[in-house]
DNA sequence: GGGGCGATGCAATGGTATTGCATTGTTTCA
DNA sequence: TGAAACAATGCAATACCATTGCATCGCCCC
């Protein structure tokens, strides 16, 4: 096979068409995460409807997650090799920087346990920091 | 005066107008955080860009705080006594119910500090947390 | 080769946030 | 008191982002 995603996608039981292939590449090259407009950029002339339904097949196979970084539009990025559909294990901190308007997973930061009122059921924990990055900390 | 929501008004410096005590009354009388839609049903026929502005103003000035819990549109909340517009107090979660789709404040539930390389400088912290709320899940 | 089914692409729609601008209301000061 | 100066309001228009409908395309299996 020329192209080595194609596993990637065949073990999180996804169909591999060029489109998704060439969605996954972008992905993986890219350190920060991606809005579905930095996608549709990034690839030249895609069809910004096929790349969303991408984007939402890869979401709901557990090969990639949501980020909601209050910039307007969802952030995607891959997850951690663990996750399924149904346990996703991308329980560490985003960061927005509000300068470069990137945002990083830090999987290295875990979201420390919450003390709640057993009342609430928890689903799901997002964790988003806003401030400047490293980089643009180092360029200032 | 015949309003109580005057003084409030002043003390953050911002001018009271007869919309403006509208929408503080109905900020302090829900228990839930307020989307910018959910602020012009409560108020009847209110035009929304009023309502858009003055909640702007009111985030500006250090007397609401904006909620990002991913439901689409901002919430808004009252802020802590302490708050000012340059440095907000309200370091506490947040919680979005899945059922009922309300977002609550969690005073009582403070964000812990989150260890960070010392490259990133952090302005801001949103911690939500989605799943079922107390109310839901007693009649669940 | 043809049927079946998922993926794709264009068009259209829904929802939220924001801006422009004319009007209205209020304060300030001569 | 009356006009200028300024702020707030309301309607219209616009900008995004996300989502859905539907016809077409492409691939796999028979
Ligand atoms: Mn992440
Ligand atoms: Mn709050
Ligand atoms: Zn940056
Ligand atoms: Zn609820």
């Amino acid at each position: 096979m020329a192209h080595p995603q194609e596993d990637t996608l065949i073990a999180k039981q996804i169909t591999p068409t060029a489109m998704r292939l060439l969605v996954l590449e972008v992905l993986q090259q890219q350190s920060a995460a991606l809005s579905l407009a930095d996608v549709e950029q990034l690839l030249g002339h895609a069809d910004r409807i096929t790349v969303h339904r991408t984007l939402k097949t890869f979401t709901d196979k557990g090969l990639v997650h949501r980020i909601e970084d209050g910039s307007g539009a969802v952030k995607f990025a891959l997850c951690e090799p663990g996750c399924t559909p149904e346990h996703h294990q991308d329980l560490h901190v985003h960061f927005f920087c509000t300068q470069c308007r990137e945002t990083s997973c830090l999987p290295a930061v875990a979201i420390p346990a919450i003390p709640l009122p057993s009342a609430f059921q928890v689903q799901e924990t997002s964790l988003v920091l806003k401030g400047v990055c490293a980089r643009c900390t180092s360029i200032a």
